[in-house]
RNA sequence: GCCCCCAUCGUCUAGUGGCCCAGGACACCGGCCUUUCAAGCCGGCAACAGCGAUUCGAAUUCGCUUGGGGGCGCCA
């Protein structure tokens, strides 16, 4: 299928992928992928001074994580490349240079210390910060003069002292700014790196991006984009501005919320099709009640109408809900599959590895239920591996009962099981449910005494089940140790 | 300070003039199930920011106020 649609996720690698960042990428790929357009992955590396070590594998390592294949850009190519803006400086000279030849633009030779001499003084004055145009309107003399000092200018745009800038946003409808507002602002750093409204600018016209999907922080550069695109004489694609995405003081999302990295979510155990369903309906909504959908359902229903205008708060506590419907609606195989990382990295050193696959594959289920997030298997899981419990030998005695009792009981479950030839769940239920009686117990009283001997814990999963995949001799051996340990109290 | 955007339960949201004394989900609180935990099921708590205007009728339209957010870099 071919369409007209194409859109482009443009990250910057200053940093980890940031959940607002990645939803904004989400957005654009389901709006492609519904138009049966293309979706594009452009890198915007213009600041050399900013730029992190390892953040462009993590950003593309988080897309591919959660499923987000890109049609063009780094990795595959595409007939509009390069994809990193890095590579493509002399486009960004010649706009510039046609820019200052037209005179909408010009050399700019003050200072940083004179711009930010003058940034404090607006600000003191109270008057809104913005460059004075001190250079705008420098004679051939003047020019030649500083030129001779040997400063190396910027260019900056000539914007409009007067009139109008507006557009129709795809998501917020009508918006239009006073072009007394818009400061000459830079096109062309000193460093002969562009900044980010020339390059994206130049970049979305020659890549033929038709739409621009991207956080509302940049609403109000908008004016400023628009501005380019006429000067240029280029076509402006349609904009649309997505809700931000906050964190739960209701202020930009950041690292003092916790995990705002993508790949910090993978290593905490969420699933990404998780994720994705969770980010998809930060911003949009399919309808009053769907809160599960797979990839195809979103990409199916996905559209820009109904994008919500207001930001939205990352409810983390959500995530975690449906990150437990997810993994319990995983197959067995794929769910050790999953865990098994993470198993293999958290359980204590002192088991074995690698782990016993039989085993595992019985363990499973019976944490399937109980886990929100892959983290947590190992903590779930770990009384079936290690050798020795840990735990208060008080536990063992259930409500209502006393030292004694609790020994006796054990005790006698002891003599019981011994003679047990089978030890599945119904076995061990058909004998440790009478012996409850027996010894005049609830049946709550014995199994909870137990399950703390087997499991050196109060909640865990099902008894029998837990005893029956522990199997006779480690229930044996862990019975005599709880026994033992209520002598000794 | 200036400019722009936004405004429904604590949170994510449904709602585009009458179907809404506002629906769903998370969280929370009860109950059921039950050997604990989890899951599941049933029930409950809880919102149209305020004020004016338009209209037979407003959460839905308009205006003002208030509140929140974003932007104002040789960062993106």
């Amino acid at each position: 299928m071919t369409s007209s649609v194409r859109v482009r996720y443009a990250p910057s690698p200053t940093g980890y992928p940031h959940v607002g960042n990645i939803r904004t990428a989400l957005f654009n790929w389901l709006f492609a992928r519904h138009a049966g357009g293309s979706f594009v992955v452009r890198i915007e590396d213009t600041d050399v001074t900013r730029k992190v070590k390892g953040a462009l594998e993590a950003i593309l390592d988080g897309l591919k994580w959660l499923g987000l294949d890109w049609d063009e850009g780094p990795e595959a190519g595409g007939k509009y490349g390069p994809y990193f803006q890095s590579q493509r400086l002399d486009i960004y000279h010649e706009a510039a240079e046609r820019l200052v030849s037209q005179g909408d633009a010009y050399h700019c030779y003050c200072s940083p210390e004179r711009l930010a001499e003058m940034r404090a003084e607006q600000v003191r004055r109270k008057q809104p910060p913005g460059y004075d145009r001190h250079c705008r309107d420098l004679s051939l003399k003047e020019r030649a003069a500083k030129e001779a000092e040997g400063i190396t200018p910027v260019v900056r745009f000539k914007a409009p002292l007067e009139g109008q800038t507006g557009f129709d946003d795809l998501i917020r409808g009508g918006v239009v700014f006073e072009n007394a507002t818009i400061d000459d602002f830079i096109l062309l750093k000193s460093d002969g790196y562009p900044t980010y409204h020339l390059a994206n600018v130049v970049d979305d016209h020659l890549m033929e991006i038709s739409h621009v999907l991207r956080a509302e922080e940049w609403l109000s550069s908008t004016p400023r984009h628009l501005l380019l695109y006429r000067a240029l004489g280029f076509e402006p694609p349609r904009f649309a501005h997505l809700p931000m995405i906050l964190g739960s003081d209701r202020s930009k999302l950041s690292k003092r919320h916790g995990a705002v990295s993508i790949t910090d979510y993978r290593e905490q155990g969420y699933l990404p099709e998780a994720m994705l369903n969770f980010l998809a309906l930060l911003g949009w909504s399919l309808d009053d009640k769907t809160e599960i959908l797979s990839p195809e359902e979103l990409i199916a229903s996905f559209s820009l109408e109904r994008i919500s205008k207001t930001a939205a708060i990352f409810n983390a506590e959500k995530l975690g809900w449906m990150n437990g419907v997810y993994i319990r609606r995983l197959g067995l195989s794929d769910f050790t599959r999953r865990s098994l990382p993470f198993l293999d990295r958290d359980l204590p050193p002192g088991v074995e590895r690698p782990l016993p696959a039989g085993y595992v594959e019985r363990v499973m289920p019976l944490v399937q239920e109980r886990a929100r997030t892959l983290l947590e298997v190992p903590e779930l899981a770990q009384f079936f591996f290690v050798d020795e419990l840990t735990y208060e030998p008080a536990l063992l005695i259930a409500r209502k009962m006393d030292r004694d009792s609790a020994a006796a009981a054990l005790e006698t479950s002891l003599e019981r099981l011994l003679e047990l030839p089978v030890f599945d769940e119904e076995s061990l239920e058909a004998v440790l449910r009478p012996l409850a009686e027996e010894l005049g117990l609830k049946a709550g009283q014995l199994f909870g005494t137990l399950r703390v001997a087997v499991t050196g814990r109060t909640a865990a999963p099902p008894l029998f089940q837990t005893m029956a995949v522990l199997g006779k001799e480690q229930c044996l051996k862990r019975i005599k140790a709880a026994r033992d340990r209520l002598r000794r109290l």
